[in-house]
DNA sequence: AGCATAAGCCAACAGGCGTTGACTTGTCGC
DNA sequence: GCGACAAGTCAACGCCTGTTGGCTTATGCT
């Protein structure tokens, strides 16, 4: 996929149409512009699986897993980094994200916080895959899956269920 | 700055000389072309200030405070993202970041641990700020300085001194 | 077979881009 | 004043872009 690895503005219509055996203006005929093409390759699917069955101390280790899983694809990293070129387009999608998230927060703890919650987790998520798969930041790019899953699990789980400080001092999990 | 608004490719060297109020043609004199105009452009300052007369267990939310307030100028973060478009200088800038961390994660731990551990710590500071001055992701966006190197400090500092849980199990952290 | 519709191709357009080179204007030291 | 050199302007180049319209070929229905 041409706008995964190039990005929006380095895509060209021809490439793409190129890429797939096809003219250019066959594109055009079907997408009438790029934008719109670029909207349709870019549809989202669920990000996480159904969690009602895990307990709420493991929510963090199979998000992890889940995640790092799903986002160590270039292709789908590329993808969503594509967004980034377009305020519009991006804000749906991570406030879609974010929002998946927030419904499992508002679950398992006081639902005023599960935005902020939400916000952190996809902070840690968005931040991680940037490192790894983007700019390739050694040595997480070359982690296996397990172990990286486990040394992100823990701020995740942190994020959604711990202390997050809300006097604005050190909160408790310092100090311990 | 049109690189740090726009990104590399949607610069273009006219509207950066319409800025100076200067001819396009003044601009490629003195740079030669657009990539060397964007390196000047992002000559890069020292992330972190001194910190070796902080206690250990403060690193995390002094980390947080410094990065917060330096990464909250949308034009600093949108010149950091600007990056991502060249993966040589993207490569430079960030290793340089990441080892900058590390060189403080090997003074206060074990020293094969500090490239992991400062890698960390930079995946989740560049997740906060892609997500909050980048993405606008709300309530990031809106959250108060104080607040937000508050909610972050007790993750940094966990990958600064913390258990890693280098099993791949869950770690310490959780069962506690 | 005949025909409507889709699929596919080709050439071209208008506009913007980075970049170039020739030219004019200002600013110094002497 | 005068020559050297920097500062600045202007028009143009070649190229690539998204996009268009007209043309030819295939496909499927009646």
């Amino acid at each position: 996929m041409q706008f995964a690895t190039n990005g929006y503005e380095r895509t060209t219509i021809r490439a793409v149409a190129a890429d797939a055996r096809i003219d250019a203006a066959m594109v055009m005929r079907y997408f009438t512009n790029k934008e719109t093409l670029f909207k349709a390759c870019i549809r989202q699917d669920p990000l996480l699986p159904d969690l009602s069955g895990v307990p709420t101390d493991e929510l963090g280790l199979t998000i992890a897993r889940t995640i790092v899983l799903r986002w160590s694809d270039p292709a789908a990293v590329g993808l969503l980094w594509a967004t980034t070129t377009n305020q519009e387009t991006a804000n749906d999608i991570h406030t879609n994200y974010r929002d998946q998230i927030a419904q499992l927060a508002a679950r398992i703890g006081p639902p005023e916080q599960a935005l902020e919650r939400a916000a952190l987790v996809g902070s840690q998520i968005a931040g991680l895959a940037f490192a790894r798969v983007v700019l390739k930041l050694q040595p997480l790019a070359d982690m296996q899956l397990a172990a990286l899953a486990a040394r992100i699990a823990p701020v995740l789980q942190h994020y959604l269920t711990g202390d997050l400080g809300l006097t604005g001092d050190l909160g408790s999990m310092i100090r311990r």
